[in-house]
DNA sequence: TATTGGATCGCC
DNA sequence: GCGATCCAATAG
């Protein structure tokens, strides 16, 4: 698989969230497929709004990890975009398990592989990363390789998850039909019946 | 230094 | 619907 360039990084957060979609992480010996991802500007549901201590890797950095730790257990990862000075971020959502599956059932206490990878921190446990993944370079521990091509009829816009401003904006983007996007309490429900 | 709430998840 | 459980951000 072709790596992904830094270059892809610099471009808006709108844009390579949606670019983004279809690509592969690959993180020692576990690999998925990026099928949700949201944009992250400098509007007011991100870290960047006001930049501090942790959120300024958002506007320093394009093509770097920004992983942090919520809620007292849960990491959540993002690749910093946009040209160096301008704050934006893309938050991995979901991936569909690739390799490594078995390891990733069992740091996961699962058997169930659409439950694996289906939100941002069980994503993060699956491929057993944590903050000392903050700030390496994309490519350098962490890799995203070209894998398939997502054309805009299977993509798929809504609102970001989690947040209470910015709902007008349709920045959360995922592959239509995916079995791997992270569920609605609705949704969950629906399925396990 | 103290307080508050979070880009979540899984169980009740 | 709610609790878990740590830490970054902000106020004092």
């Amino acid at each position: 698989m072709k790596v992904v360039p830094p270059s892809f990084f610099k471009h808006d957060a709108v844009l390579v969230a949606q670019k983004l979609l279809g690509s592969v992480i690959r993180y020692k010996s576990c690999s998925g497929m990026i099928v949700e991802t949201e944009a992250y500007r400098a509007d007011p549901a991100s870290h960047a709004y006001r930049i501090t201590p942790r959120s300024a890797i958002m506007r320093d950095t394009s093509g770097h990890w920004y992983v942090y730790f919520v809620y007292g257990m849960h990491h959540c990862m993002n690749i910093t975009t946009n040209s160096i000075g301008e704050p934006g971020a893309v938050l991995i959502r979901a991936l569909e398990p690739l390799e490594g599956v078995e390891l990733m059932k069992k740091r996961r206490g699962t058997d169930d592989a659409r439950s694996l990878c289906s939100g941002p921190g069980k994503l993060c446990e699956a491929l057993g990363v944590d903050r000392r993944l903050n700030g390496t370079a994309v490519g350098e521990r962490m890799h995203v390789e070209r894998f398939r091509r997502m054309g805009a009829r299977s993509i798929a816009a809504t609102p970001r998850i989690g947040i209470n401003e910015g709902k007008e904006h349709l920045w959360r983007f995922f592959v239509k039909g995916s079995a791997f996007v992270s569920k609605t309490k609705q949704e969950e429900r629906s399925y396990k019946k």
